[in-house]
DNA sequence: CGTTTGATCGCTAGCGATCAAACGGTGCTCTAGT
């Protein structure tokens, strides 16, 4: 899909395989893992997106064993890092890893930092929160790192330009690292978040690996309330029925718990999970669940990442999610052993409110202000975070924010030692309204996310086509295992997207395109009479073919969908 | 943006009606007080 060719069989095939087998135990390896473990010891920067439990992690894993030095491995949660290091060949024989996070007090710090130094750890897992530390990346460099693992990247695109600010920063760390190459992980992102993941992390002309999205097992229904009491009974009538072991996500805590309470009642062995609870109760839960204590999790969004577990047979949302990526991630959870799954959403269309409320909210202008006025103060001197931090009295992951955005919109550099300074020219308060402007971008961009999840509930065709076109995928609807596919022919047109608008084609997926009013954009997808653009500056949009047609000046193809962007 | 919560109102003097305010999700890390 991503124009590689055949894979080749470089030199290096041979020692990996020897490696997987001797170290690892492995006695066959994916032509696709060989595929990127050569890429890695090419030294070339790549994104890999392959489901999970495809053997990802192998891609850094054998290759880490045949470099120089250590593999900086980012990962953005401490139990995923454990996890990681348990999945690790042990014993003396085995390659050594150590976790740096504040789990480890000074005198595990200091161990941790021996091995890395001597060299008896080759793999050193990191939140990026830990990046944003000069000492660590100090020791970091001091280690000569000869690869830079971000682990779960979509977290860089998901998180990154809110949430968790220094996602966004590990670009500048691994300059500090003298960019060792980059490899990006992840098993769920659209283009849109793959273009985003190679920019914000400063890849350079990254290989791309991405292996079909497609789950054929997982069958697709939606279905639509206007009460909410209803839909709170036919949530708990699905959850019911549906076969055990599964998963429902609820939109809030109160919900996961008023849900999860519900299904005790009726005589279910359920467990309410949510970020919320104390680290004990949710290990319980957690670990209940894997080991088939539980029937169900009602969760928040917490509850996921991590979980390899084959038999889940549904994920059962009970509102809207807040994006199709946040949500096929998590669909993906069911049916992992290949057998039958069932992924229904239930939703109303209020449900749009509250995503649209946690779509990133913008800093307050007074903030960004707060923060370039400080960086100005030092007169050309850099500034770095921490004094950043003094000099306005704000939080670290407030001034990181604002950091982040003046930088995006061009206002503040990074040096070589992480500190920032203004970008000469640049005055505060333009600098301030380009950062706010870039911030309402990012909304925008969020909440038109929204309009694709709906968009996705509300769709007339095959669903698995909307989602796989979602992630850039063509699919030949329909299906047959989703719940418009088992539509009877409604009298509407284009039952399960199978007719042929007179405009189909006129607007290939990949193209690049001009809107009169909205700008660039590349289109998506088309499903029946309507096609799907992801706008530079307003996010995704669905056009009516008709409507196209009656103004034909209003969206022009710029170029075709091989003469532009695609990775070499 | 929609729902829930709390305060205040009014006459039914204990409870319903009304309105404004608050709340809603993801985790790491450091620090202060047991």
């Amino acid at each position: 899909m991503t124009g590689q060719g055949p894979p080749a069989r470089g030199r290096w095939a041979g020692r990996l395989r020897e490696t997987a087998a001797e170290v690892f135990g492995w006695e066959e390896l994916r032509p696709e893992q060989l595929t990127a473990m050569e890429w890695v010891l090419q030294g070339r920067d790549c994104l890999v997106v392959m489901p999970t439990g495809s053997g990802k992690s192998a891609v850094y894993q054998v290759p880490a064993l045949l470099l120089s030095g250590p593999v900086v491995v980012v990962s953005p949660l401490l139990a995923l890092q454990r996890d990681q290091i348990a999945g690790l060949p042990g014993g003396d024989r085995g390659p050594g890893a150590v976790a740096v996070n504040s789990d480890l007090g000074a005198a595990g710090t200091e161990e941790a930092w021996a091995a890395v130094r001597e060299g008896a750890a080759r793999y050193v897992f990191l939140s990026p929160e830990q990046l944003a530390k000069d000492e660590v990346v100090q020791r970091l460099t001091e280690a000569r790192p000869a690869l830079f693992v971000v682990d779960e990247a979509q977290c860089v695109s998901s998180w990154g330009h809110d949430f968790r600010p220094d996602y966004l920063r590990l670009a500048q760390a691994a300059d500090r690292l003298g960019r060792p190459p980059v490899l990006a992980l992840t098993a769920t992102a659209a283009p849109p978040v793959r273009q985003d993941i190679v920019e914000r992390l400063g890849m350079d002309r990254p290989r791309q690996l991405v292996t079909g999205f497609d789950r054929p097992g997982i069958r697709l229904d939606v279905r639509r309330h206007l009460d909410d009491d209803e839909r709170r009974s036919r949530v708990l009538e699905d959850a019911a029925a549906a076969p055990k072991p599964g998963i429902v996500y609820a939109a809030t805590r109160k919900d996961s718990e008023s849900y999860a309470a519900e299904l005790a009642s009726l005589g279910f062995a359920a467990g309410a999970y949510h970020a919320g609870l104390r680290a004990a109760e949710r290990r319980r839960i957690h670990e209940a669940f894997l080991s088939d204590d539980l029937d169900v999790v009602v969760a928040t969004s917490a509850f996921g990442m991590g979980i390899d577990k084959e038999n889940v047979r549904f994920v059962l949302h009970a509102s809207l999610p807040g994006s199709l990526d946040a949500y096929y991630q998590e669909i993906g959870r069911c049916g992992r052993d290949g057998r039958p799954a069932l992924a229904v959403l239930h939703y109303r269309a209020e449900d749009t409110g509250m995503q649209a409320y946690f779509s990133s909210r913008t800093p307050r202008p007074e903030a960004v202000d707060a923060v370039v006025r400080a960086v100005h103060a030092h007169r050309g001197a850099p500034a770095d975070i921490a004094e950043l931090r003094r000099d306005t009295d704000m939080s670290r992951a407030r001034v990181t924010t604002a950091v982040n955005l003046l930088e995006e919109a061009g206002a503040l550099v990074t040096d070589a030692s992480g500190a920032v300074r203004p970008v000469p020219g640049t005055t505060p308060s333009r600098a301030v309204r380009r950062a706010v402007d870039t911030a309402e971008a990012h909304k925008r961009m969020d909440r038109s996310r929204v309009d694709m999840a709906r968009a996705y509930a509300e769709t007339t065709g095959c669903r698995r086509r909307f989602l796989l076109g979602y992630f850039g995928e063509e699919y030949e609807a329909p299906c047959g295992n989703c719940d418009r596919c088992d539509e009877p022919e409604s009298g509407d047109s284009g039952t399960a997207g199978t007719e042929r608008h007179p405009d189909a084609g006129a607007y290939p997926p990949g193209a690049a395109v001009r809107h009169g009013e909205w700008g660039g954009g590349t289109v998506l997808s088309e499903e029946g009479d309507r096609i799907t653009v992801l706008f530079d500056e307003v996010g995704y949009r669905t056009l009516s073919l008709d409507a196209l047609a009656a103004r034909d000046d209003l969206l022009t193809v710029v170029s075709g969908p091989d003469e532009s962007g695609a990775s070499p």
